[in-house]
DNA sequence: ATATTTTTTTAGATTTGTCTAAATTTTAAT
DNA sequence: ATTAAAATTTAGACAAATCTAAAAAAATAT
């Protein structure tokens, strides 16, 4: 089966809202998709014919069995993109999103299994999201945010969770980037900033609005 | 301006009809897009109130000077992708064109601009075809086919017209690609079928029907 | 030159995805 | 438990792109 490009992205945002909440609103879908709640519940009837979402009027929806697969099939295609962009096209991490939006749609299964044999097998997208295999497995990487990791462990940035650019500029600020080797050296009570320490640069210190953003695991 | 996938395509296909007949008819346009002639009438006026084709009531049509550069414009995307998909991704070339249908549609202009620099600056795609450049110039290559090139000269395989499965399949046959190098050996008068010589195989006789479709240069 | 055929356009309908405004249901508040 | 507020759905409309069938114009054949 194929589906249209609307179809999809109701499919996706359906996905992502659901990693939050388990049943999804009308109205945080018509949000999420910066489109009306009427909108929605017209589509969420379509998508419900056709056996992707289990949907009681008035209850809210989610993806079954068969809308997920479609769903972690775009995701993955999603980030496959990203990551050909940003590794393969320079572009910056927080310019890909919008390309790669379009590009997800594109439909031949057979260009996805040659671009990820062309980008190596990529784990993770540019914000260090996991990329989906081909049979929908999400690697899952226990990862925890600076405000909670133990001081003096060696850790490595995996993901980012806030993607404006306003925080890549940060982040360049801070030398920080996916795969960063850093270690957290203090955390502050009083307004639970932590003190960093990047290889090669001098400590510095983060407040916890930006610390809460930056994943990191283990190495 | 953005347009529409539907309308990128109306303007592509004009311009292809207009490399053959300066102005194009309702029905020829209606058969290459395989849709009804009413709906070309529909679009046309659509494309006319947008200023991108010069069009008078059961006169025929043509791309304006604006029309000409949007539809340079999606070639150009459309080759670089094609490209990308033969010498980045191992596509053979019989089966990319479908494929660069759907990418050529995204829209980025920035995405575009670093596929160019990551392909090296192509000059053709891989059916041998100009890609035009960031000004909508098109490198202008006289090629001869091979039913008109003289005996003895070496030539290097330009472009070939006809991309179909069974073509591929006689060109691989005859070890011919883009870029090879060969010579014609002999015109047979009869029945207007060539001889080649194919450096490193032994010479062979292709039929005219398939000599007509193979143009070359002179190196 | 007139009649026939072909091409093109118009008129009106259809599908997809969206919208506004009104009605309905659920939730929250007193 | 009512009432007020919020969320959701319905009803009906609209735009884009398409279609069929009929009408109009142009090309052609006699």
């Amino acid at each position: 089966m194929n589906y249209s490009v609307s179809e999809e992205n109701y499919i996706k945002s359906i996905y992502h809202l659901q990693q939050q909440t388990a049943t999804v609103t009308t109205n945080s879908l018509a949000n999420e998709l910066r489109t009306k709640p009427a909108s929605v519940t017209d589509m969420l009837k379509k998508l419900q014919t056709k056996q992707l979402v289990e949907y009681e009027k008035y209850r809210g929806f989610k993806l079954n069995a068969n809308g997920n697969k479609i769903a972690i099939n775009i995701v993955r295609r999603h980030r496959l993109w990203e990551f050909f962009l940003v590794n393969k096209l320079g572009f910056e991490w927080d310019k890909v999103h919008e390309i790669a939006e379009e590009l997800e749609h594109v439909s031949s299964a057979e260009l996805i299994k040659r671009l990820d044999s062309f980008l190596n097998f990529p784990q993770t997208d540019p914000h260090g999201d996991p990329i989906p295999d081909t049979n929908g497995k999400i690697a899952f990487i226990k990862q925890l945010s600076l405000v909670e990791i133990t001081v003096k462990k060696n850790v490595v940035v995996s993901s980012v969770s806030n993607q404006s650019p306003e925080m890549l500029e940060m982040l360049k600020h801070y030398h920080i980037g996916i795969g960063t080797s850093l270690k957290v050296t203090r955390h502050f009570t009083f307004d639970g900033s932590v003190e960093i320490k990047v290889s090669q640069h001098p400590s510095c210190i983060i407040s916890e609005q930006v610390a809460k953003n930056i994943f990191v695991h283990h190495d």
